[in-house]
RNA sequence: CGGGGCGUGGCGCAGUCUGGUAGCGCACCACACUGGGGGUGUGGUGGUCGCUGGUUCAAAUCCAGCCGUCCCGACCA
């Protein structure tokens, strides 16, 4: 992609009311711009990550045996009525008419879609055990929007649903299904850790959270230091009482061993064994051996377009984002520098831009006619992990100059390495 | 919903107290110079000053109501 035909939305200035870093750095890089409170229009560059994040997880899911579907986002509040959860939602819920006068939501979650459509799909205890998930955009009407993309009303998600026949096959999908989390999750190349979590408004008993570790984290994580203990602190307060959560630091581990330490995280995935709740009160029965059965279902969540803002709080510096390699928008940025009085180098460009893209490596060459301290300047605040420095200068000693985002000073590469270099 | 802040060109802001018909920086367009870290000059484009009503000869400025948005709190993935 050449950077003259990209619109590429960098400011150089932070926007007056985003407060915490990812929010500044995703507009003053492009990825978004507000529409409303907690709602978001995502840019050329923010959806390329936002994609890439979309394919990680979509791949982890897959190879785990799940299938993918897509349910709608409108759904009939008649089947909220039915599960009882219209009151409890409350306010969340976004309730609207259509010219029929029928009474809609959007959805915040799909556990009444998905039970309403597995009862006609779901026919014999055959089909199980089976996982079904779906990319899709969530509406949740939150008392107070906040830090952009982190805590927005409309933002996209992950979300799966298991079936089974049984507590124990329930069991066996939400430990197949932690699994591919803890791939996805490296496959992210972010930090994270898992937590004991409340399963909160969704129900169900047993719950952990993935959380990204940072320090602008919202939620505080306790962690024993002498074993693989982990829990959210305000769970834990919670069953402990009602204390502070900040005093459990220091505090003996629930589990008898070592001491408590405390983080902060950004909640990004959950995991939930919900039982029958569902599948009875929307009344889902499955022909078993012998009997009908509810199926024990489990759900799964992780927050798509929040990955992207817990990224780069965990990975930026005063330039801006410093994307791993695994979410950002382009491999390489190409920069040419004062092509104008020597057309060497424009030359020198093309041959590298053609080879990069031969090569498959998703390439932005910054081909504007701008002075050089623009164009490293939006490439680092837009964080591409490598660029190829290509002046006066680097023709005339015949090497390329290639510097990593996190590194000072680039280094002189030959034309012979280059791409060894750039593919290792 | 309670408390606080803010709404003036795409972005950041001044002007509001003390009413006189809108300005600065960045960005953008044109030209020239410049050319390895956000360069310089000249000339431009772009604004119903959040909305409605009121006061006044005159309102960005004063008054009232409303709306939007951000932060703190309760709540929440």
């Amino acid at each position: 992609m050449k950077a003259s035909q990209l619109i590429l939305g960098t400011q150089r200035e932070n926007p007056a009311d985003a407060e915490i870093t990812s929010h500044q750095l995703m507009i003053r890089a492009g990825l978004i711009r507000q529409v409303s409170s907690g709602i978001y229009n995502w840019l050329p560059i923010g959806k390329k990550v936002l994609h890439k994040v979309e394919n990680i997880i979509r791949n982890g899911m897959d190879s785990s045996g799940a299938q993918e579907i897509l349910m709608p986002m409108v759904q009939p509040a008649s089947l909220w009525e039915k599960s009882g959860r219209i009151d409890q939602y409350g306010q969340e819920l976004l309730i609207f008419f259509d010219r029929h006068e029928n009474k809609f939501c959007l959805g915040p979650t799909h556990e009444e879609i998905i039970t309403d459509l597995c009862k006609n799909l779901l026919t014999s205890y055959k089909q199980l055990p089976v996982t079904l998930y779906q990319i899709q955009t969530k509406f949740r009407d939150e008392i107070r929007p906040r830090f952009g993309v982190m805590r927005s009303r409309e933002f996209i998600m992950k979300d799966a649903y298991s079936f089974d026949l049984n507590k124990t096959g329930l069991d066996e999908s939400y430990s197949l299904m932690r699994e591919a989390y803890i791939e996805i999750f490296k496959d992210l190349g972010l930090d994270y850790r898992i937590v004991k979590a409340d399963s909160g408004a969704i129900g169900g008993s047993d719950s952990e959270e993935f959380h990204v570790l940072a320090d602008s984290g919202e939620d505080l994580l306790a962690f024993s230091d002498k074993s693989d203990y982990a829990i959210n602190a305000e769970l834990l307060t919670e069953l402990q009482e009602g204390q502070d959560p900040l005093s459990l630091e220091g505090k003996p581990s629930p589990d008898g061993k070592g001491v408590l330490k405390l983080k902060k995280g950004i909640e990004v995935g959950h995991i939930f064994k919900l039982g029958t709740k569902y599948s009875e009160v929307l009344n889902l029965r499955i022909q078993g051996e012998d009997q009908d059965i509810y199926p024990e279902m489990g759900c799964y969540g992780i927050g798509a377009s929040r990955i992207v803002a817990a990224a780069i709080e965990q990975n930026h510096d005063e330039k801006g984002i410093v994307w791993p390699e695994s979410l950002a928008p382009f491999k390489v940025a190409l920069v040419e520098v004062n092509s104008k009085n020597n057309q060497k180098v424009k030359e020198k460009c093309e041959e590298i831009y053609a080879l990069l893209r031969e090569n498959n490596v998703d390439t932005l060459w910054d081909d504007r006619d701008k002075r050089p301290g623009v164009k490293f300047a939006d490439m680092e605040v837009i964080g591409i992990p490598l660029t190829i420095i290509i002046g006066e200068r680097t023709i005339e000693s015949g090497h390329i100059e290639i510097k990593k985002r996190q590194d000072e000073k680039p280094e002189l590469v030959s034309h012979q390495d280059l791409l060894s270099i750039i593919l290792s």
